[in-house]
DNA sequence: GCTCAATAATTTCCTTCGTCAAGTATTGAT
DNA sequence: ATCAATACTTGACGAAGGAAATTATTGAGC
């Protein structure tokens, strides 16, 4: 786990765990919120602080009615170590340095001319040395690199199955990048990436489910059930953009009929806004503009795709009863034509309490990606 | 745990788990299993073999190449315990007493005039009793009774919050069964106890994750992900029936649009198919054998209805990534009309490598239900 | 039959982890 | 100052597994 020492008792691990997600916390909130007894938790925090990895602040001011000694919180201290993440996609490298508490603190970028293996690892190699010996002298402190990659990820063994976008197959991605960076990598998909981002530091912190919903060219879904991130047993998991929920709606590139995706994917919005407007050389930001002015076709045309995605959320919710959803997305640029809909999709089709599970709906920062690929290398520290 | 012993190691609890589900195995290939040392599966296994749950087989030839001295695999003493399982509905009371292993030995019913609760509770009593004094002489062996009831069902608590069918309104049931019977008693939701009971004695042996659809009146779907069932943290999870898969279909009382049950439930089988058939006295039975003599539009009817949970199984499967998928229940009577349009919406629907996701499709023995409420008070002993 | 290699199970000793119970630390209220 | 309340620490202990040596039991090769 730590640069020091080779295992690590679970406690230790609980402990840091809890302390990063669950901000400064006193060592008997710690020993209540992970059943243990507070002296476990004393002994467990005692190398983390040595370490330098969590630090003791200064008491808290009383609350409860009258006396006691006050807590003193155990907190990361975030600046110990730095991660790198790296988006990649078939035309971008989305590169940013984070802390422990995955705040980022650098983001730089690279286009790519074509995806073609040697060549994005060469200037995946420049990018990283450009974010570590840059301003900030993270270099010194810093070991892991995290890749978030779309397609079929095994993140166990860094190897990238088939990745679509990319055209890669079978690529032992974490090796050749350890290689040439001399960091510890690893390689996650880009959606389980963000959705594990968003359960340790975002909206899904203390969730035991929770469900990410990214809105783009495709139409994605990440889901935690029971704690733990869901990743489907023959490599296929939240493909919410495949669910059919138009049993006469327009044929999918998947062979399905009525898909997710075939109604509200970014390729499918333009095609039939091109038909709404009479004009096939619309592109997909005129027909914002166009359903902003007020377009009532055009208009249409997102309306029924915001329903169709809260119908496709509706049935994450009805299936898995996750504790929260958020939806987010590079396709939510047009978050405002689209939220109505979403809702309204979604209150018709979730079932009875489903229907009060909290939708956060807001666009996606575009480091956010990047960011997700380093909190899968803070997670790797943690279960190493 | 068990009945001399108050705290059991966990060890223990892991090795009785998987000699249970798992069938005779040595006491290397558990240790290989759960990742233990083989002293630590000896030390464990020997309560256990005193207790009288386990013994020792006769040592069985040899596989390998040549030498080695062979294992005497660890397999259950399934009548070292019974447990007793009631499935409770609108109208009937079903009863089993299973063994340890969850094999059925003896089966009773009792019609219920109306769902009352002390008039349900009264005749309950006397079906355990019948169950337990009949021949085989379960009683001096059985400790435990396993409740399965349609609804919202709070297990930890055996409290009954809302159950719909029978119109019962936060029930304390366990403890009422408990005054009773004198027995432990565990409450579940039956498509709950049944996962469970698919998940450790049938078909879901062994599957990290796995999913139970079942067709009758309703048509509900239980989850297993990651090894642990899915609960839904607003009590809702598994309604497959009210996923919406046409837009554009009939309006489901839950309020929803073309939701699988309002397309394949019984009730609106048999509507479409009075329809279908211009005869408005029609019930199911009827339609059943009006589409197996032929009549076009009725059939039609049925193999829209099974196109329907295909697609929703598909979601199922596009979502979670189940290794298997196992329908089954009442309304599969009819199952000839329905398998291949199940199979037919589920191929079109599902995305990928989902695809290649087995799907068992068998109608339900009629005590099986109660065998699964059976099996939740065998979970219970483990548990406990 | 004897020896050897291979595999299964057990035993003994030991480490590790976390609890328990007692003690220290620090506060506000009386 | 004393006391109750709460937070944290300490040291002795015990439970649970692991490592390695030992015993058990087989087939193969001689």
């Amino acid at each position: 786990m730590f640069p020091e020492v080779e295992a690590v008792a679970p406690a230790v691990t609980a402990v840091f765990t809890t302390v990063l997600t669950e901000g400064p916390i006193s060592r008997v909130a710690l020993a209540r919120r992970l059943d243990l007894s507070s002296a476990a938790v004393t002994k467990a925090a005692r190398p983390l602080i040595e370490m330098g990895y969590l630090e003791e602040l200064a008491a808290t001011e009383r609350t409860g009615p009258g006396a006691g000694r006050p807590a003193s919180p155990l907190a990361i201290r975030a600046d110990r170590e730095f991660f790198v993440g790296v988006k990649i996609t078939g035309d971008e490298l989305i590169g940013v340095v984070c802390d422990l508490r995955a705040e980022v603190r650098t983001t730089a970028h690279r286009r790519l001319a074509v995806p073609q293996v040697d060549h994005v690892l060469i200037e995946l190699g420049e990018l990283v040395d450009e974010l570590l010996d840059g301003p900030g002298d993270y270099r010194a402190r810093t070991r892991r690199l995290g890749l978030a990659v779309s397609g079929d990820v095994d993140r166990s063994t860094g190897l990238v199955r088939y990745s679509p976008f990319l055209h890669w197959h079978d690529l032992p991605l974490q090796e050749r990048v350890e290689k040439i960076t001399g960091l510890t990598v690893t390689v996650e998909n880009d959606v389980k990436a963000l959705t594990t981002a968003e359960h340790w530091f975002g909206e899904g912190v203390g969730a035991e489910s929770f469900a990410l919903v990214t809105v783009g060219a495709g139409i994605g879904c990440g889901l935690v059930v029971n704690g733990r991130l869901v990743s489907g047993s023959h490599g296929v998991a939240g493909e919410i953009g495949h669910i059919g929920i138009d049993v006469n709606g327009p044929a999918c590139h998947c062979g399905g009929r009525g898909c997710v995706e075939a109604i509200a994917g970014a390729d499918a919005i333009v095609r039939q806004a091109q038909a709404a407007a009479g004009r096939p050389e619309l592109r997909f930001d005129d027909a914002v503009a166009l359903a902003r002015a007020g377009d009532g076709p055009v208009g249409a045309v997102f309306a029924r795709a915001g329903d169709a995605i809260g119908s496709g959320i509706a049935a994450v919710a009805n299936l898995v009863g996750p504790s929260r959803i958020v939806v987010s997305g590079e396709g939510l640029a047009a978050y405002d034509l689209f939220e109505p809909h979403i809702r309204a999709g979604f209150q018709r089709q979730a079932f009875g309490a489903a229907a009060d599970c909290p939708l956060s709906i807001r666009p996606l920062p575009f480091e956010e990606w990047a960011r997700g690929a380093a909190t899968v290398s803070i997670q790797a520290l943690v279960a190493a």
